[in-house]
DNA sequence: TAGATTGTTAATCGATTAACAATC
DNA sequence: TAGATTGTTAATCGATTAACAATC
């Protein structure tokens, strides 16, 4: 298979965070019963999905290795190799995502922007926040992939489009929106309000 | 239509913000293609969204009313019905969600809870902030729709073990692990590290 | 050996896309 | 009327699940 789905990318970092912890308890083998029924996936589809991703093959009736699983997602989720990013928008969302703990998943955060006068020039989880007008010098002095947009909703579009014109490739978009952006760059959303809406409909099933 | 997709109930309130939007802009009548053109989906995909969820149906030849959309989708995602919710853990995270606005969409935080005796008895974006040992008669007091777990990973399985047992039917997890939670449970994860696998691999794609 | 688990191939399921008659 | 857009039915596509031979 060299070809994943979004749901099945969605599933590696539980994995991944699934075998860490195995580790953590000197667990050194691990079947896809066990993970199927701890993960709440089927068995079929945690055999496909360690398949599609490790170069070692199971062995029946014991199952695969922890520590060759480990790294075999790391290297195909690339937490070994840094991608570095910037944060668009230090409010609420922004600042916290400045203090997110992206380090251990290969996601560097460089700095962040923002148009208030009050945050240029402060320092958000250990970053320096820098001025929107200071963007374009700051993506020609430093190698930036991904740009997170942590700006209301009403300027995501045209701070988008930006981002866009500087060469950037890759868009974390926080914004409830739907970007308009090149065919040839990388968008990943984030949206609340659609999280919610799933959350809503399984609620008023349940109830 | 009765049953509805992840994907599909994701989409609506990508809908109902673009339909606002127009909305503003004094547009009165949109078409399935120009929404389609607009937000990425394709024709057929809008008809039959926008037909599972509106009463009135879209005149050929015209297209639809903005107002009776926006009307139906408020109404089907229950942002006319006000849902309450408590966030569990008052860092970072917890307090960006406590700041966010989600009272449009029909969803109210009632208060923070956290561990940490420094943030007990503070607010955050409005909202008082519990030791997590008062939750117990805070839920007994007030009705409690909905628990916002940003705890860390470590200890969100026994926090929603505590939510479930005090009869919370709906969960929001932003722990970036599998929660273990009753079938009759409504959850929906937000992780982080999934979205970023995603954004990964179509950045290696794109490259 | 017996049996659990693997990897792979086929069947099923569901969502998206295509086709087209109905209609304003 | 002509033509754009609707609603609906059929076809396609892709992911998940089932089945089963291979193997340690």
């Amino acid at each position: 298979m060299d070809k994943f789905s979004k749901n099945q990318l969605e599933r590696y970092p539980v994995y991944l965070k699934y075998f860490k912890e195995l580790w953590s308890e000197k667990v050194a083998i691990v079947s896809s019963p066990v993970i199927a029924g701890k993960l709440g996936y089927s068995e079929e589809q945690v055999r496909k999905d360690l398949q599609a991703i490790s170069k070692e093959p199971g062995r029946p009736k014991k199952g695969r290795s922890v520590s060759a699983l480990i790294e075999d997602l790391e290297t195909f989720l690339g937490y070994r190799q840094k991608s570095s990013s910037i944060v668009i928008g230090a409010g609420h969302l922004g600042g916290a995502l400045l203090n997110y703990p992206f380090e251990e998943m290969g996601f560097q955060i460089l700095a962040g922007f923002d148009l208030d006068p009050k945050k240029i020039g402060t320092a958000v989880g250990g970053k320096k926040i820098f001025a929107l007008s200071d963007l374009n010098a700051f993506v020609k002095a430093n190698q930036v992939d991904i740009a997170v947009i942590t700006v209301p909703a009403s300027h995501a579009q045209e701070v988008t489009d930006l981002v866009v014109s500087l060469g950037i490739k890759g868009i974390w978009n926080f914004a409830p929106i739907h970007l308009e952006v090149p065919l040839n760059e990388a968008i990943v959303n984030v949206n609340l309000a659609s999280s919610l809406a799933v959350l809503s409909h399984q609620l008023g099933a349940v109830k």
